[in-house]
DNA sequence: AATGAATGAGGGTTCATTCAT
DNA sequence: GATGAATGAACCCTCATTCAT
């Protein structure tokens, strides 16, 4: 099984390279294998790219529920935010090129991830550091796509990134003057 | 030409109807024309595109500058987004199957775009409506970047428009609590 | 739609010819086309196939019902029985490379020969010159299971044909010995 | 070798399943052994079901033997022109999926089988039993094709069957009505 | 000038066969 | 000797582009 491994891992790579054409050819040169081998070994083209794709949100999840384990709601969402970002940064075709394609794992890895991030809204609400005025689940929603938009920009800045965090945050205060 | 009008409007609705597939043949049946007629008045798939795009774009263009010129920055900057996003909503594909395509007007269309909403913002600023601790160029590819992917969002809600531009322009705001 | 004929025609002579490859390029270059080009004229392998084959049915149909037509039901039997072999000689490879496909109109037209025959059969039947003590449609089959395997047969011959008509039509016979 | 036994059950099985992929690789999972074991066994997918087909034959057409050594030559006919038919109808894919490959021992097999078959026609009109008008080659290939064509019709039925032996062996009467 | 028709390039997939372990 | 793994060849299909009419 170490061709799964090569095949995932040039798929990564290439999902973290922008413009990269993301064909089962270029995905199997780039690991030294034939494109027949990556087929065969997952069964189909989306299969390999779902296995790519969770293997890269997958630490993402997990990461988000060690900050909801390991520390207050808010500083949780601040501090995961800014990762979120981060990654969405290093991976910037992530998004691109695969609408249309059918994938299972990637699909409940998102869900999971969105899960993480509205207990870290709500959290925060009860903890009176994020505004109660706005349904969590949309509120969730916003940064979600918004994280995602910061992330995917050209060109991508840090100055960026942090107008976002400061304005988002901000925006989201609770204690906003009349 | 009346085939190029009728073959970028065909385009122009193509680009409105999300899913819908943007080959060349598609568009040309759609303006009632042949494949090969679509190609010749354009010289290329992505002309023709470009010239769709363009087209979409050059009266949102137009009605910032518009608002620029009617009313104070701020106010502009708080109708545009709203226009901005209902845009980009009912275009949704206009993002997403042009990646990788060569498109010099839609370019230069949409620096001018940017070019306006940072008018709009540094407006605001030096009419103290929104916060001077953040860089205008940044200011607005944060807008500009977020608004997109708002209007973007699946499933899209007037729910999420709200709390974006609630949250945003809240966090802009340049009165915050210490 | 002169490729229509062109790759229909082409196809017809390779399922006259055994052995031949029945892939869409082997068509097409028999056609003088290229391989895109049969595809796109009918939208893919299993319709021109179908074309293809229904052309070749066709006239065989219609000469089944012109028979029924011009004479008594038995004398139909007969010269149509001589003809479908020899139909069916003619074009070996029409039922060996088509297990799988979907192919409609070839299906319906097997139907009415089918029934044509059955016609025969049970006219045959009324006029005594078909025993009586087997089921029509059974009896249909049987004469369309075993002209086509005679057709088939390796080596054919004018012999083989004849001893078959001659066996089958006798044992047909209603005025059998005890 | 134990393997080539499993390799030629598991073929055998397959070959009995109508619709069943005969890919290698479908073979030697049914074997329980890799694909490669298969290929090496037998130096090829051809010799592999080369051996198959032979070992389904191999009983017939000592069964056709035995016959011809136990009883008149018309008995021994039509007893076994139903096992005959009744063993092609347990083998469906036997004829389907076979064309093209070079089976060497399974034709010398059709070859023992067709010889057994003329043997029992050549008794039988010796002892009156099937007419003299028709040469016993022919007659031969017309049984040979036409069992086989009968197992093979879709929908098989037990009246089928019934019918075509029935027409068959008084066709062949030799004492019709002029 | 317009277009139906044609196609080369490229994509995903299957499969008999080969090879390193 | 057995096999998981690898692959080249072949297949069907799509599409932007070109060409003859």
């Amino acid at each position: 099984m170490r061709n799964r491994d090569l095949a995932v891992g040039a798929a990564m790579a290439l999902l973290a390279k922008p413009g990269a054409s993301l064909t089962v050819e270029a995905i199997a040169k780039r690991a030294g294998l034939g494109a027949a081998t990556v087929v065969r070994a997952f069964g189909g083209k989306d299969a390999l790219l779902d296995a790519a794709v969770s293997r890269l949100l997958e630490p993402l999840v997990q990461r988000a529920r060690d900050l909801l384990a390991a520390t207050t709601p808010y500083e949780a969402l601040r501090t995961f935010l800014r990762e979120l970002i981060a990654f969405q940064t290093a991976h910037h075709a992530i998004n691109d090129q695969l609408t249309g394609l059918d994938l299972p794992a990637t699909t409940a890895l998102r869900a999971g991830l969105v899960g993480a991030v509205e207990e870290m809204i709500e959290g925060s609400r009860r903890d009176g550091r994020v505004r109660a005025d706005l349904d969590p689940a949309v509120t969730t929603a916003l940064i979600s796509a918004t994280a995602l938009a910061v992330a995917r920009a050209e060109p991508s800045s840090p100055g960026l990134v942090h107008a976002y965090l400061t304005v988002l945050l901000d925006g989201l205060n609770p204690h906003l003057p009349a």
